[in-house]
DNA sequence: ACTTGCGGTTGACGTCGCGTCAACTCCTAC
DNA sequence: GTAGGAGTTGACGCGACGTCAACCGCAAGT
């Protein structure tokens, strides 16, 4: 053990992942001061510094910015301060995903008006959902899950249905694009459309890695789905399956 | 009828409500050129430029980007790359609130953690959904989606059920708070409460006012509602239910 | 004619969290 | 001695404007 423990910017960066250029930052805006300097100048960071990174560290994974991280962290001793900031954080993060929510929907009917004519109707888009012969099955394939969303979108009302259909349309418009175009189902490109298509289902149900899969499955084995996900594109649906499957195994848990 | 029509900045800025800043800048970055300048330098707009206008605000209104707004409204007679760019925004978009809500995630549970303790398991708090008496009921006042949703909770797993629930946890512990402060059910704040309230509600549904406020008469009614909300706060339920009431006329339709 | 006031004009700064040069210093290894 | 590697302090850039600041033109009131 030597005497007095201390780090040097490289040190920190090591250890914890974060740039020396944050760690500068940090310094500059007071939110973490090193312990002192040593010779030409270097951040000298001890034991308590270290603390203090990694509890911005969390805050920052969190989302939250840097003069709220810097209230809490600074107030220390008081944790229901940070509850109450974590809380509010909360809040706004829910405010801005109904925001972003309602554009999503804006833009996706604005879409399909530009795409003019009448692609599919709702009615059309949802028959694979409802009337279902296929109940049974799908309930010993995919659990009670996919009843349920079969339920929940029996449900709807018009504009919910509107809304919805508009954003698939416009997700397996740009699979089927991606997929013209030949890009493999393992581009980066692909990639991104699918976490589309996943958020998309989070309309639903938020599927794990083995759910995801397994609709991706149901997409090319239920005929219903396959005559909808190939109105977009001939083949699309097995494209389809093939890409969550390669996305779910990268992305999902 | 005057010969030529033209408009001037602050007749534009009555006209569709851009600040007049805006235009400016607009002009700077070559995003919307003036026709010419009149005395004093002041810009002069004609029809053309009030479209090309127009075109831009219903694009800003969706959220895009200045520069992609440029390209879509530059390519003129190109229907399609404005698809394609909307396309890619939306998926944009999408990609977007699936970080969000992972992060919303991720702070509430993180709040959980900080409150200690077990402050509601998540079998406690959605036992109001599961098992349920009132099924018939509830079918009966609130129509099909109440019984989706039980349905749909009922198939959660663990990850989502803890999710879910330490969401709600957040979100009612900002409430009661609010309450606790006194601020009545119509004040900004607890507007924006209710906002996030609304937003968690949908991770199930999207309700409209009706529906909406039909949600909070249940807190009130149905006991198990009441005892699991009161939990956070004595009478919550009933605050609760009125600013949903206020929150729902204000806002949905 | 002079003042007041409104509304335009052109800069220029601030926002948020750093990434990314640029220019320089310091220490170490060869 | 010199090259190399890593640190240091600026300073700019990003996005879409909001917000002064300083100045000018024009019309109405005194």
């Amino acid at each position: 053990m030597t005497g007095t423990e201390s780090w040097t910017t490289d040190q920190v960066v090591r250890l914890t992942g974060v740039s020396s250029r944050t760690l500068r930052h940090y310094d500059q805006v007071g939110l973490l001061r090193p312990a002192g300097t040593g010779p030409g100048g270097r951040r000298i960071y001890r034991r308590p510094e270290l603390q203090r990174l990694q509890h911005v560290l969390v805050l920052r994974e969190l989302g939250l910015g840097l003069p709220d991280i810097a209230a809490v962290v600074d107030g220390v001793g008081d944790p229901s301060s940070e509850v109450a900031a974590l809380t509010a954080h909360h809040a706004r993060l829910l405010a801005e995903i109904g925001r972003l929510r309602r554009l999503a929907d804006s833009v996706a009917r604005s879409i399909e008006e530009r795409e003019g004519g009448d692609p599919m109707s709702a009615d059309e888009m949802f028959a694979a959902f409802r009337n279902d012969p296929y109940a049974a099955e799908a309930r010993e394939r995919w659990g009670d899950q996919a009843v349920a969303v079969q339920e929940q979108v029996a449900t709807w009302g018009r504009d919910e249905a509107v809304s919805a259909q508009a954003e698939m349309s416009a997700v397996h418009r740009r699979l089927a694009a991606l997929m013209a175009a030949g890009e493999p189902v393992d581009a980066p490109e692909v990639g991104d459309a699918v976490a589309a298509h996943h958020a998309w289902v989070g309309r639903f149900w938020t599927p794990g890695r083995e759910a995801y899969t397994g609709l991706g499955a149901m997409y090319v084995d239920d005929p219903r789905f396959t005559a909808t996900i190939d109105g977009y594109g001939e083949g699309l649906s097995v494209y389809l399956r093939d890409a969550i499957a390669v996305y779910a195994n990268a992305n999902l848990e």
